[in-house]
RNA sequence: GCUGAUGUAGCUCAGUCGGUAGAGCACUUCCUUGGUAAGGAAGAGGUCAUCGGUUCAAGUCCGAUCAUCAGCUCCA
């Protein structure tokens, strides 16, 4: 090869800092991680040519940008996990000989694979899946990738794999791609168009963790296959700290915390996901609807109250019978004096009974925006293996406003709404909310009620009020509810699974269905608009959430005791009983412990109880007329005198920090 | 609803091969009167989720039901 051909095969490299190195024509990622660091090499998993993902020793033919991919960002985890499902397939294909594959993918904590087998898994067994998992990562085996036709891997799995879901999935979800790719590793082969690691040795450290089942492509109709979730790391480092991680979610966990906090419980006796709420957690529960309360009010909210069960034509005129019968409980059948029957619903939602006390008299459109505002108890015979806590229970309360305007109004309602629900969660600490903007499926229109021409208006609308506001959103496609678009806002629980808390939603088919109007200033009747919108969503749902949240820690403003006046020997009992007077008189919730155990028992059981306040008082205090405080937490902060300490506690729970 | 697992004291859990129930914490009483995360002793606490079956005998084996957990499906 002559000098000049050299130069002429050279490539451009840019680099995510913006330097430009030149490699050979023909050079893989391997080499430019190298030509930057050993270490950095050792590291790689994959790279990016020009913002797409490829396998580390994929030649590079052209000038491109280049990223090394390592197992530190989540492209990186993504890769490594989809690897490692792979490898956990030829794992269970070499334990367990004729396993079916069916998907295998790499999720936000880890990866599973679907299988079929004609061996039931159990819990031991995924010890050693586990063992020749790392077995396989020892044989350094190279993941290769080969390209052939389509026609050709239909044959392959057919014929050589002898893996009816791959074939399935040629055949139909690639029926229209002509060349698809194949990895293999050792005597394992899989479809996927990848990137994956460059061998097998990159796996250090794996932990399955459960065995569940799916349906075969996510159909109920279909079989049955075994799912097996894991996850795997580069270093046991990693795995221990993950494993740490785990443990901290579990104490987390709000079912956990509301029955050692005492705040909620669920009966077999009372119904499976219809919670109660134990005085302490309706403290928690009865503030936050005060604090919403009293900010509506200072919005132009008017609280309504309506009943918990309407007649069951109601839901029929609304539309909802005919989508949701089958997660409503059974109606209630009632035969009157003379004979006549009727049936009667527990609210499954509250918008009807406010349509109708929109309805009750005749609006203008000086009296727009109207905003009625409930909180409505509802409930919905949510599938069994749905129930969650506090977080999906089949009773739960809605912060639920429903707001009355013309079309002028709508996107600055929308926005007041959007501010409203952004003002909720920024005082409850919630900063890592993502926002959806849930929008219908034009290839399910059977699913949606109204027109397209109104859809299309709803969404407009939608979107630009998500705009105006500055939210950083994501459209969901099929998400929304069958009358309108949505605006969802949805945090992350401690296991790290998402539920939807707040929503604004807008609705143009309610109206036309409860036939809702109002007198312009044409004289004519006119159709309002809709919003539906519920800042904390559900209740029980957002402080499930916020229980995990705070760890149980809650602000003062939340926290069921306030303040617990703890003397240290029989001799202040009396000392201390004015002060845990003067904090009640002060509207502080103040207990007190008058137990005959030591200061140190005391204090350890007030921390657990995460108590805030920790009033501790003994003969120095009681000769100086002060208290000692100790917060939660925190520990001494020194002495204060009475009314001393009741202005700091009440400017606390005034300003809700 | 589906697949799998689990259910023993208020809580967390042990209970071997089927032989009649155990610990720690919490609770009650007594002793101890103390200074910022566990003082000591004693006591009480159980229809082993429920119902049925096998057996001389069931917490233990089998079946059904209920509930819970993980996931799937669903979510106004």
């Amino acid at each position: 090869m002559s000098d000049i051909q050299e130069k002429k095969a050279a490539i451009a490299i840019t680099l995510p800092d913006g330097t430009v190195r030149t490699f050979p024509c023909g050079s893989t990622g391997f080499d430019i991680a190298l030509s930057i660091g050993r270490r950095l090499a050792e590291d790689a998993l994959a790279v990016t040519v020009n913002g797409k993902a490829a396998d580390l020793y994929a030649p590079v033919a052209s000038d491109a940008q280049l990223e090394i991919i390592t197992f530190d960002t989540p492209l990186g985890r993504d890769i490594f996990w989809h690897s490692a499902s792979h490898i956990m397939a030829q794992a269970i294909e070499e334990l367990y000989p004729g396993s079916k594959f069916g998907a295998g993918p790499a999720t936000e904590q880890g990866f599973y694979y679907d299988i079929a087998s004609e061996h039931r898994f159990r819990e031991e067994d995924l010890r050693l899946i586990e063992q020749k998992m790392l077995e396989i990562g020892k044989r350094n085996s190279t993941l290769r990738r080969e390209e052939m036709s389509r026609t050709d891997a239909i044959a392959y799995f057919k014929n050589v794999r002898n893996d009816p879901y791959k074939v399935e999935i040629l055949e139909t979800t690639l029926k229209d791609v002509d060349t698809v790719s194949i990895y293999h590793q050792g005597d394992f082969a899989d479809l996927c168009t990848g990137p994956h690691l460059p061998s097998t040795s990159k796996l250090k450290a794996v932990l399955l963790l459960n065995i569940s089942s799916s349906y075969w492509r996510g159909d109920s109709s279909r079989e049955n296959m075994q799912r097996i979730y894991g996850i795997a790391f580069p270093s046991d480092k990693l795995l221990k700290e993950h494993i740490a991680r785990l443990e901290e979610a579990k104490r987390r966990d709000h079912r956990k915390l509301g029955t050692e906090l005492e705040l909620f419980m669920l009966s077999p006796e009372i119904g499976s996901g219809l919670p109660v709420w134990l005085p302490k957690g309706a403290i928690i529960r009865s503030e936050l609807e005060t604090f919403l309360k009293e900010e509506q009010r200072k919005r132009g909210y008017l609280p309504v109250y309506t009943p918990h069960i309407g007649n069951i034509e109601l839901y029929k005129r609304s539309g909802h019978y005919p989508y949701y019968s089958d997660s409503q409980f059974p109606p209630l059948t009632y035969h009157d004096e003379d004979g006549k029957q009727e049936q009667y619903l527990l609210k499954p939602m509250n918008c009807p009974h406010h349509h109708l006390i929109y309805s009750s008299k005749l609006r203008s459109y000086r009296d727009l925006p109207i905003r009625l505002t409930e909180f409505g108890t509802v409930y919905r015979h949510e599938q069994s293996g749905e129930l969650n806590g506090l977080v999906r229970a089949r009773g739960f309360t809605q912060d639920d406003s429903h707001i009355y305007c013309t079309p002028d109004q709508l996107v600055d309602e929308i926005c007041n709404a959007i501010d409203l629900t952004q003002f909720v969660f920024g005082t409850l600490g919630f900063s890592e909310v993502q926002t959806r903007l849930s929008m219908h499926d034009p290839a399910n229109q059977q699913k949606y009620g109204g027109t397209a021409e109104i859809w299309e208006q709803a969404e407009k609308d939608v979107r630009e009020a998500a705009d105006r506001m500055g939210i950083d959103y994501f459209i969901g496609i099929g998400e929304a509810s069958f009358y309108g678009p949505k605006i969802d806002f949805i945090v992350r629980d401690a296991l790290g699974r998402k539920w939807q808390l707040g929503t604004v939603q807008v609705d143009y088919v309610m109206p036309e269905r409860f036939d809702l109007s109002y007198i312009g200033s044409d004289g004519q009747k006119h159709r309002p608009v809709v919003i539906h919108r519920a800042p904390f969503g559900s209740m029980e749902r957002f402080i499930g959430v916020l229980i995990e949240h705070t760890a149980g820690n809650f602000p003062l403003w939340l926290a069921p005791v306030q303040a617990v006046v703890l003397p240290i020997a029989e001799e202040v009992h009396d000392y201390a009983k004015t002060i845990h007077a003067a904090l009640i008189a002060a509207g502080i919730r103040a207990e007190i412990d008058t137990r005959n155990e030591k200061i140190g028992r005391k204090i350890r059981e007030a921390e657990i109880g995460k108590i805030p306040c920790m009033i501790i008082v003994g003969q120095k205090e009681r000769d100086s007329g002060e208290i000692s405080l100790r917060r939660h937490r925190s520990g001494d902060m020194g002495s204060f005198t009475v009314p001393g300490l009741i202005d700091i506690l009440k400017k606390e729970i005034s300003e809700r920090t």
